[in-house]
DNA sequence: AAAAGCCCCTGGACGC
DNA sequence: TGCGTCCAGGGGCTTT
């Protein structure tokens, strides 16, 4: 699920259960996700409380007490789910539970569930991703503005280095399509397929378009960026507003389901009517580097 | 340096 | 019901 709203929706999800809170238990159910685990993974958060939960692009860092820096990405299908602190629950679960055991009610089964962290506090918080695109690290605290994954991100979509003059001077020359150059985290750190469309549609921008061509053009480079980066922040302060996006079934951390999918313009509505007032065109799906993009030809030039 | 492919992996939807 | 094919929210790595 995990673009920036659904990453930042998780690192919400799970900032009150984790938070101040220790790790009193990891399990760590095999070697490897997308990556091996670092060496001595769970001992070294055993015991340990977590000092604060950060998200960076799409990436959720938690500051560990003792100098270092869990960092988990999702991938493609990672989710976390959480079981709060033991109190009541249902008589039917609980006698056939095995003593102790920590009940999953969000329906996902544990086929998938690679890493369980059980808290000081009783909540359990568990990692399940069937696709095993995600992965987690754990380093010192201090390499984090260094550390190989994160010392290429870009700007972050909502934070203030993002503006006309950073966006045009990167895309000063780019040859590349629009759509590409928006979904390199190098240039901005977070966008996903879903996000860029979603963007470029309000923006009525296509993302066939060369990126160069949002480059300055007589000193002006507000004129085009200015108006994409407004509409990028938008989408996803509105998207994060909404709990993100849940596809498939899929579900946040507390259980809950997000529902900006539902305010979708063009993302997996190819051959609809274009959603612009006033535009006749129909929403069109074709793919760009791999990956399906979706807009509307009459109003994305 | 930038751009284009390939690959990692499982599961759901669909056609036959 | 079963099987094959295609597709999926990411991104690292290698090749041009």
């Amino acid at each position: 699920m995990p673009e920036l709203p659904e990453v930042e929706t998780v690192r919400r999800g799970l900032e009150p259960v984790m938070a101040g809170v220790r790790f009193a238990r990891v399990e760590q159910r095999r070697a490897d996700l997308r990556f091996p685990f670092p060496e001595r993974f769970a001992e070294r958060l055993e015991g340990r409380k977590v000092l604060r939960l950060d998200r960076r692009a799409k990436y959720l860092l938690a500051e560990i007490e003792g100098g270092e820096c869990l960092l988990m990405h999702l991938g493609m299908s990672g989710r976390f789910t959480i079981e709060p602190p033991r109190r009541v629950r249902r008589a039917a679960s609980a006698e056939t539970a095995p003593r102790g055991a920590f009940l999953h009610d969000t329906g996902l089964g544990a086929a998938h569930d690679h890493v369980v962290f059980h808290m000081s506090n009783g909540a359990t918080v568990t990692y399940n991703d069937p696709r095993r695109f995600g992965f987690m690290d754990l380093f010192a605290e201090a390499e984090r503005e260094s550390h190989k994954l994160l010392a290429g991100l870009g700007v972050e979509p909502l934070g203030n280095h993002l503006n006309a003059e950073y966006l045009s001077g990167r895309a000063h020359g780019r040859r590349a399509d629009l759509k590409a150059f928006l979904l390199d985290q190098r240039i901005i750190a977070g966008l996903g397929n879903i996000y860029v469309c979603e963007a470029l549609h309000r923006a009525g921008l296509s993302p066939r378009r060369r990126a160069g061509t949002l480059a300055d053009r007589q000193g002006r480079p507000a004129e085009r960026c200015a108006p994409l980066i407004a509409e990028i922040r938008r989408v996803l302060e509105d998207a994060i507003q909404a709990g993100g996006s849940t596809l498939r079934d899929w579900r946040h951390a507390d259980g809950a389901l997000g529902y900006f999918q539902h305010a979708f313009r063009v993302y997996d509505r190819a051959g609809e009517t274009c959603p612009r007032p006033g535009c006749r065109g129909t929403i069109r799906r074709f793919v760009q580097a791999g990956r399906a993009s979706f807009a509307c030809r009459l109003c994305q030039h």
